[in-house]
Parts: structure tokens; sequence; C-alpha cells
DNA sequence: CAATTTTATTATATATATTGAACATATTAT
DNA sequence: ATAATATGTTCAATATATATAATAAAATTG
């Protein structure tokens, strides 16, 4: 570790930052006009805006935003809340979000809850302390409480990529539908022959995603008359780590093995993967693995991974016009907007009829 | 695409915001003592002090940022530049950043500049104007231009993970030394007993990681007396499709291989190997390959990729760190700061002693 | 006990912009 | 020419807090 040393900070001359008034009075005019010239709020004469516009263009004039929004009551910032900054999923959604946002002037204030409730619940006061107009929230377990805390504030909130408890019309959310997702897939290699499959999905929150893909997964089964093996269900974090352990413990507990796993995300089916072929179990050939997600990654993947492409971008650029709009007044009614999602195949699944 | 609908937004009856007036009201003192209570600025009686604490309690009372900041000129809010919020390198830079401001009070207001030096000054202002405290840049190539932008502002900038061009002991920062690193990887790869030794590297701008890498790939090189071999050197993206068609290029276009490939990025890398495997050549048994950044993906990769580890999360932090005591008045003279990386071993390297 | 110092409290100025009402001027209609 | 309308501008209030100077009260000292 190398430290170079060198001239103390800042440098530059000193910047002269103009206020409204400085304008008005070098303009000759009241600082009312001025305001009216820069937010063309009433009808101000051509000459006046032109002399005001000039002075503004050489002072390179701000309004300041602060005193501003204290009078508007709009800071043109919305907060996100995501469980994990640096999971690509994540990644994916804020840049999806910002996409639209940056467009429209608006801005982003990100913070990171760790999937706590608790946390997430001092985030929303957090945010609101900051004046932001209002939240996009991607919650792990969004439960009643955290719903009635989120309708207790004086901004709106949109749930992305996950729902609320009895959130239906209550509060607006942009989500993919996990169950039919998860039961899409689970078709899927059904209809590519196979009768003995297992589930290794997230964790078991009574609100989360992992619960729900769950329910996909035995709903497919259901439909085509498979009977349920609950020792080839298993359920943990989404993780590698967890994908590879659930495997394992599967491999263990069952003398005879599925033909096929659908898993709770990408990242786990690598996990998965990874134990079959630790232990001689060759994919497809022996066993088909389905992940979910669509990460960048699962095509750069060996083999390559099947899965279920959920549009994390679209998500949260959708979820942040919907916001947008019911901030700047359009009237939009709570509703969940499900976000298609797809089946993609890739080297991971083997046909068996 | 299913759309559900319900109650209108928003429900829950009206929240009663207090200010400063109505809590010195309540408390039958005034407006100053009240400020005083709060911030602890002068001496206040401990009965008075004791009201006013219930008084702002019971009312759940939280003075009005933007008010505060209008006079303190602090708004405990840090802009983070980036150049691709959904690329886990600066992910994992950003959770970095997240993890001691969020403990010091401080909220990051997080923007992409997709990398380009148009945007990057546009978001420079626009933080600016949102009066930030300060930013932390991350930067692609950090040239003259920019680094002047950067000093013309009246809040501090830091450098994280990309140094600037003639930045050392003009400008805050905090990074990996990209050319030790690199160096470090390729003296790795002579020290298995590697000569022929290629290079496939991200873009060439004057002042990018890429440029450092590749220094650093020459520099131990000459060190070891090995002949520079230009058809061995390909430059593009720092993406798995430059990757392959980087190493597709080389493949094609030498009659003898190298028997290691040093790579400007783990992505790169896998792309490398990607091509590589597709022509039936082996890693490592053929071609060694090392990687750079060390992704969380690249353990899951298939074989698993040898690389250099460089710690972004820890980058992220300590920028942070310097950049909160820069703001609160501890001296900080302009310094790099230089964060230790790490040669990890994994599978994609044969020793050919 | 008066004088001085310390402590507590209030009044006022400051930060910076928006906004509605009031006033002034210019233009058009009768 | 007078009234009515449209347009332009200013004043004062508002938003909400901090900071400083001024004042009042209490405590200490000689």
């Amino acid at each position: 570790m190398i430290i170079q040393i060198g001239k103390p900070f800042p440098i530059g001359g000193e910047l002269i930052i103009m206020n409204i008034t400085d304008i008005a009075k070098e303009a000759g005019v009241s600082i009312s006009t001025v305001s009216r010239v820069i937010n063309n709020t009433k009808p101000v004469s051509e000459n006046i805006k032109k002399r005001v516009f000039d002075i503004i263009e050489k002072n390179n004039f701000k309004p300041n935003v602060l005193a501003r929004s204290l009078i508007t009551k709009k800071t043109n910032v919305i907060g996100v809340i995501v469980p994990d900054i640096s999971n690509s999923v994540f990644g994916l959604l804020i840049k999806g979000i910002n996409s639209v946002c940056s467009d429209r002037g608006y801005t982003l204030m990100v913070t990171e809850s760790g999937g706590d409730i608790n946390n997430e619940i001092k985030l929303l006061d957090v945010l609101a302390d900051k004046k932001i107009d209002g939240i996009l929230f991607a919650g792990v377990d969004v439960n009643n409480k955290l719903v009635a805390e989120m309708q207790s504030k004086d901004y709106p909130v949109i749930l992305v990529t996950q729902e609320a408890s009895d959130g239906d019309g209550i509060i607006n959310t942009v989500v993919h539908d996990n169950v039919k997702a998860e039961f899409d897939a689970t078709k899927f290699l059904i209809d590519n022959g196979h009768k003995q499959i297992a589930y290794i999905g997230g964790p078991k929150y009574d609100y989360s995603s992992g619960k729900k893909r769950l329910k996909g997964y035995k709903l497919a089964l259901a439909e085509a008359k498979i009977k349920l093996v609950e020792s080839y269900i298993e359920q943990g974090e989404f993780s590698f780590q967890a994908g590879y352990s659930g495997m394992k413990k599967l491999y263990e507990e069952n003398s005879i093995l599925p033909t096929a796993v659908v898993t709770g995300s990408d990242i786990i089916a690598m996990g998965v993967i990874q134990f079959l072929s630790s232990v001689g179990v060759n994919v497809p050939d022996d066993i088909s693995v389905i992940g979910f997600d669509d990460l960048e990654f699962s095509t750069y993947f060996k083999p390559e991974l099947s899965t279920v492409r959920i549009s994390y971008f679209d998500e949260g650029a959708i979820a942040a016009k919907q916001l947008i709009e019911l901030l700047e007044g359009v009237h939009v009614i709570p509703q969940t907007h499900y976000v298609p999602h797809k089946i993609i195949r890739r080297s991971t699944i083997k046909n068996i009829n």
C-alpha cells in the first residue's frame, strides 16, 4: 500500500454563487419577475425575459433546489430500497429505474436494507427525512406490518420485484409472476418427459418469492397429476452454497434420484450443478436442471443454464415510470403489474420423451 | 400481463407534520430554544430541555432537512458517479461506499454515466445542483479536462477505482495499482514456466485501466527478458464477447499459439476460455489463462478461474471514509491510496516448469 | 449589597426561492 | 373617451430552520 503526497485540497479560485436576489438586482427587476422567467409561471415581456436569461446564463445561475423544494414540497428525488446493492438482480433493477428517472429529471437516492424488515422500516423514515418524492421498494418479505408502515407515510411507495402479502389493489406493484413463472419452468420439464422433479429453492418467508416459486412448482405437478414427494424439496438461501448443499442433502436422502430439478434461482442452479458434477452425475444426461432469473453469467456457465428469464431492468423502468406519473398527478389506481417472463432453453435440459 | 385494479392511492389519514414553530409554541419557549435543544449548541436548562424533548417525541417531530441545509450548507448526501450500475464491480464498489456512509449518517445519490465524459461532466453539475456535500467518482478515462471540471466545483471529489491522468497529489484517489496487479499476474505465469504469453485486455483510452494493465503485462515481460510479440496483444471492451473475439483473432493470426493468456478482466477471460474450448484447446492443459477482478462467478465458472483479486468493496469503503473525513474538517492532503490486490490460483493455470 | 460574570432565553437576521394579491401599464372594445 | 381586458411587475407572505446579537435572569465575587 503506497501513499503519495501532494498539494492540499481544494485547489481553484473562489466560486461566486449568485442567488435570485443578485440576478434580480443585476437585471433591474424584482425577484418575482426572475422567478417568473425561470419557471415560466406567468407572462413576462420578451425584453425582460431575454435580459434576465442573459444574466442567468452569464453568471451560470442555478436556483437553489433546497430553497425551491422548501416551498414546492418537491425535491425530484426518488428513494430506492433494495436488499443488496451488489446483487446483479438489483443492479439491473436500479439500472432500469435510473434509465427512466434520469431522463425525466429525477435523481435516485439508493439505500440497502439487507432484507431486514427493521432496517427497511428505518430506511422508509431516513428517506422521508430526506424529503424524497416517493419510494421504489424492493423487499424480501413484504408483510402487512411493512405495508402498513408504507401507507402511514406522506409519500407514495411502489413495490418492485416483490409484491406484498395482501397488497393487491392496495399498493402499486410491478413484479413478475413468480408462481406462474415457476409453474411454467416446471411444466417445461414435464413437457420434456420428466416426472421425478425435485425443487431446490429460496427461503420460506411467508410472503417471499421463494414461497411463491415453490407454489408454482407444486401447481404444475398437480396439474400433471404427479405426486409430490416431500423429500424432493429443499429450501434455503438464494445462494450457490445453498444450491450445492441443498442438492447434496437431496442426493444423500433419496435412494431414487429425480430426473430433473427446478430451482429458485440461477445461482442456486449453479450450486446444484456443481454438486452433481462433483459426484459424477451429468447434467443434462442424468439430471436436467432449470434456473430462474437469467443472469448474464448463466450463458457463460458450463453447461449453459436453461432458465426463466425475468426482466428486472424492465420492472425497474416500468415501476419508475408509474411512480413518476403518480407524482406528476396522473391518477393511478393501485394495481399489480406483471412483467412477462420467458423460458430460455439452453444446455441443461434433456428431453426424455 | 395481468393488471389488477383496486382502491385508489393514497390510503390512511392525514399526517400532521409539525415544524419547529409548532413545537416552540406547544412548549411555551422560543424557536431558538427548541433549536438549541435539538442541536445541543448552547446550554438550555434541564427543565426546558426535557419539556421540549418530550413534545418532540410525542409529535414525532423531525427538523426539515431542507431548511436546515439551506443554512448549514450541508446536506449529508454524497453523490456517486459510476459508469454502469449493474456491473457487479461497481455494485460492489457502491456497496462498500454505502457500508460506511450509512453508518455515518450519509445517504447516497447514485448516478450512472455510461463512461461517457460529457455525461460525467453533466452529472457533476446535476449533483452539484442537488447540493451534495461531495462526490465519489468512478470514471473510465479520467483525463485532464475532467479533473479540471472537478476542481472547478465547490465540493470535494474523490476518485475511486480509476485514477486521473496526472492526478497524483492533485486529487484524492483510492484505487488498486493496475500496473502492479497485471505485472504480478503476468509474473505469476512466468514463474509457472510460461514464456509465450498473450494479452487480451480492455479498451485503450489514454488513462484507462485497460492501458495500465497492458503496461503491467509489458513490464513483467521486459523484466523477464521475454520479447514482446505484437500479434499476441488484443484490446477491446471489457466484455465476454470481446474476450471471445479477441482470442479468436489471436488464434487465427498466429501460427504458434501462446502457452498462456493474461486478460484485462474475468469476463474477458471467460470469453477467451469459451473460444478456446470451442476450438478444442484445453485450459489449462494447452493454454493457461488468468483473469482480473475476481468476480463471485469466477469460482462457479468451469474451469475455476485463476485471477487477480481486487477489493472493490474495500476501495469504496476507504474512499467514502476519506471523503467523510474531508467533509468533517479533518485535513487530508491529496494522495493516491492503493488498495492491495492478490493473485488467486484456481484451475486455469498449469505449471509447465 | 452592588458589581460582575455566567447562564438562559428571546428577538431578529439569514439562508433562498415561490406565489398570490395588489398595483400599474398597455391594449382593445364600446 | 371611457371602460374592460390583458399583460407585466412588485410587495409581502410563506416555507423552515440556524445563528448571532441582545436582553434578562441567576449566580458569583469583592
